[in-house]
DNA sequence: AAGTGTTCCAACCGCCTTTAG
DNA sequence: CCTAAAGGCGGTTGGAACACT
């Protein structure tokens, strides 16, 4: 062994940055049937050029099929405020709270949006607390104008989709159907991913169920279809604590 | 329309902890 | 018990998207 900590990797032979549509689907397909038993020898098994770290990064925070996938709701958001005032900057502990969450969404949701609001609240306080005479309605202003702020970020996130598949991709050609194979522990979670190459590559989702034979839903003939709408509406409700 | 500033969040980095031999 | 590997965590950053001028 050499001196110091050794690399996770090889960082000269690993790909970085966003995740593309068919390397999601890749560590999708090797964690359904394989699991995550060792996220080093992962990315190697699953025909990733990734590191093990960034596989299992990627896998907690984006992939995983327990994930809330929507906007954090004020009573989720009233929920971190009031953890953080226990915990601090635990994010982990915050998120084991919140099923759904994960410490990195927590923490970006904190330092954006709640870190803010906290201060807002706090310089308010101090307003009030100063003020010879203190207006019987000060709380409820307070609250009014944190309404407004929930709403305007609200209507702002909103608006932006969190992820998109380039459809078209021609990476994806040599990927022309991926079976998604639940493990023992899902229950109504069979999946095959197929990319269609006529007429205009596009992305088919077939769900697999157990009576009913074989839905099929094709996707619109788009360049950028976003994969978690999609998933939404055919999720079945999951159960937490399966995916950990 | 173009340039500049700001916001947001996915992903990376490096340290700490846990685990296995 | 010791050491190295692997996992986990929190801080930070790059860059895309949006807002403003």
């Amino acid at each position: 062994m050499g001196k110091g900590r050794a690399a996770c990797c090889d960082k000269s032979k690993v790909k970085k940055g966003a995740w593309s549509c068919e390397e999601d689907l890749r560590l999708i397909t090797f964690i359904q049937k394989h699991g995550h038993q060792n996220w080093r020898s992962l990315p190697k098994q699953a025909g990733l050029l990734r590191c093990g770290k960034s596989c299992r990064l990627r896998w907690i925070n984006y992939l995983r099929p327990d994930l809330k996938r929507g906007n954090f709701t004020p009573q989720e958001e009233d929920t971190i405020i009031k953890l953080h005032q226990s915990f601090g900057n635990k994010w982990s502990k915050i998120a084991s709270h919140l099923p759904g969450r994960t410490d990195n969404e927590i923490k970006n949701v904190w330092n954006t949006h709640l870190k803010k609001r906290q201060l807002i609240h706090s310089e308010a306080k101090l307003d009030d607390s100063s003020c010879a005479y203190n207006s019987p309605s000060s709380t409820s202003v307070l609250s009014h104008a944190n309404t407004i702020i929930h709403e305007k970020e609200e209507a702002k996130r909103s608006c932006s989709s969190s992820y998109n598949i380039n459809a078209s991709s021609s990476s994806l050609s040599n990927l022309s159907q991926v079976e998604i194979i639940s493990s023992p522990k899902i229950v109504d979670m069979d999946w095959i991913f197929q990319f269609n190459e006529e007429p205009n590559n596009y992305l088919e989702l077939t769900r697999v169920l157990p009576d009913d034979g074989i839905i099929e839903i094709p996707l619109e003939s788009c360049d950028h279809v976003d994969i978690w709408d999609m998933l939404d509406i055919m999720d079945p409700p999951l159960q937490t604590g399966q995916w950990t």
